[in-house]
DNA sequence: AAATGTCACAACCGCTCATAA
DNA sequence: CTTATGAGCGGTTGTGACATT
């Protein structure tokens, strides 16, 4: 289609920059008369342009709610964030910044943020810190290394909401302290677990979570305003399987908690064999490993071979994922998300944790499993203020 | 002072989607 | 179902101000 069938109408239209007089001309038109139908707009303002011309004119410039001036650093931040998940949807992107316009938010991204970004160190398209060369070369002449799978492409974008919504209306972003520890002693160290339970496959239906690597897990798109802002904060030695019955429930009653993190866990002993892929470790004395030996993939399971007496079923896992999956599909109210970082780090915990909490709040008999859990190190902070949680020193599986 | 480069912003172009006839 | 038309989106280009050489 291209051209509208407007511009053909019209013969001699005027293109390039709208003079003041033509500000003027479709400005007290619309405030007379509305808009109504665009193509009819400059024929009846006695304009020589094309209505899709007023129309941009109108919603990028001449509109009275638009905000002018700079932007601020929060929006500046805000559209960062929002650009991580949303990528370059900047309609709706805009739609977050009231008195901002589409194309202004992809001039200063195109012009502005992209430059800040790249200067942090974090690849504007990926939003994922940007990984030198020579580094990535001897990673990868390592056989053992994961950064093989890291260089996967990234998959796009997704529309749904996200799986925070499942937590009740408050919003929740991750902050995980000790990244670097975080993401080279522990994700690095399960690479064959998450690769081949992915997230994904725990929120079947919602198709909010998934991940390509574990570093690599996202949880995409949000609800609609980016009202509350909370943080939470976790342990890593608490991935997977399960949180503690305590931090599902902060999301929903908006309390915050506050805690100095735990230093990183001291060097783990070699994982026990396991039966088809490397253990994930749980804590200094446990790992978890996933027990295929059956076909059916409901009773799929994922045992503690510490003791190997602590089991519960992956598809509960499963199961807890799609109902929360549900609750969120089914929010009318949501208020969406706001993510308060944009390190894909954050992201992927956010999405263990989502996936983690579902299980805790759908099978509420499997509590008694992981209940004796100590918690002494989950920090969360809401918009209401800030509180504590413990973290976990060691746990116990019944 | 003139030429050139850079930048931010405005506007256009091409496309998809929705809807009505 | 097809076609015509309008609306909207995202990528790209044009323009003018300013900085640098």
């Amino acid at each position: 289609m291209g051209r509208h069938y407007c511009c053909y109408k019209q013969k001699k239209l005027r293109k390039g920059l709208w003079s003041p007089d033509e500000d003027e001309k479709l400005l007290d038109y619309i405030t007379k008369y509305g808009h109504g139908c665009w193509s009819s707009v400059p024929v009846q303002a006695g304009l020589l342009r094309c209505g899709k011309s007023c129309r941009l004119r109108w919603f990028n410039y001449l509109r009275p709610d638009l905000k002018r001036g700079a932007f601020s650093q929060e929006e500046e931040d805000l559209i960062i964030q929002l650009h991580a998940v949303l990528g370059n949807r900047w309609s709706q992107i805009a739609a977050q910044l009231p008195g901002r316009t589409d194309n202004e938010i992809k001039n200063l991204w195109n012009s502005c943020l992209k430059k800040k970004l790249r200067k942090r160190g974090i690849d504007p398209v990926t939003h994922k810190p940007i990984v030198s060369k020579s580094l990535e070369k001897s990673q990868c002449s390592n056989p053992n290394s994961s950064l093989t799978e890291q260089r996967s492409p990234s998959p796009p974008p997704q529309t749904c909401y996200t799986a925070m919504g499942g937590f009740g209306t408050a919003s929740a972003t991750m902050v995980v302290p000790n990244c670097a520890t975080f993401t080279s002693d522990y994700f690095s160290d399960h690479d064959s677990f998450f690769n081949n339970n992915p997230l994904q496959s725990t929120v079947p239906s919602c198709s909010t979570i998934w991940t390509t690597t574990p570093s690599r897990c996202l949880a995409h798109q949000m609800g609609k305003s980016l009202g509350t802002s909370s943080e939470l904060y976790l342990h890593p030695n608490t991935f997977p399987p399960i949180l503690p019955q305590s931090a599902s429930s902060l999301f929903t009653t908006g309390l915050s908690h506050s805690v100095t993190p735990p230093p990183p866990p001291p060097p783990p002993p070699p994982p026990p064999e396991c039966l088809t892929m490397k253990p994930f470790r749980l804590d200094e004395n446990q790992f978890w490993c996933l027990d295929n030996s059956s076909k059916n993939d409901n009773s799929t399971s994922v045992s503690s071979s510490a003791e190997n007496n602590g089991v519960f079923s992956w598809g509960a896992v499963k199961e807890a994922s799609s109902s929360v999956s549900h609750i969120i599909d089914s929010h009318d109210q949501m208020e969406g998300v706001k993510w308060t970082a944009t390190d894909y780090i954050q992201n992927s915990c956010l999405s263990m944790a989502a996936a983690a909490a579902a299980a805790s709040l759908q099978n509420q008999t499997q509590q008694s499993s992981y209940s004796e859990i100590k918690s002494e190190g989950y920090h969360f902070i809401t918009s209401s203020g800030s509180s504590s949680l413990p973290w976990p020193q060691e746990s116990h599986i019944s």
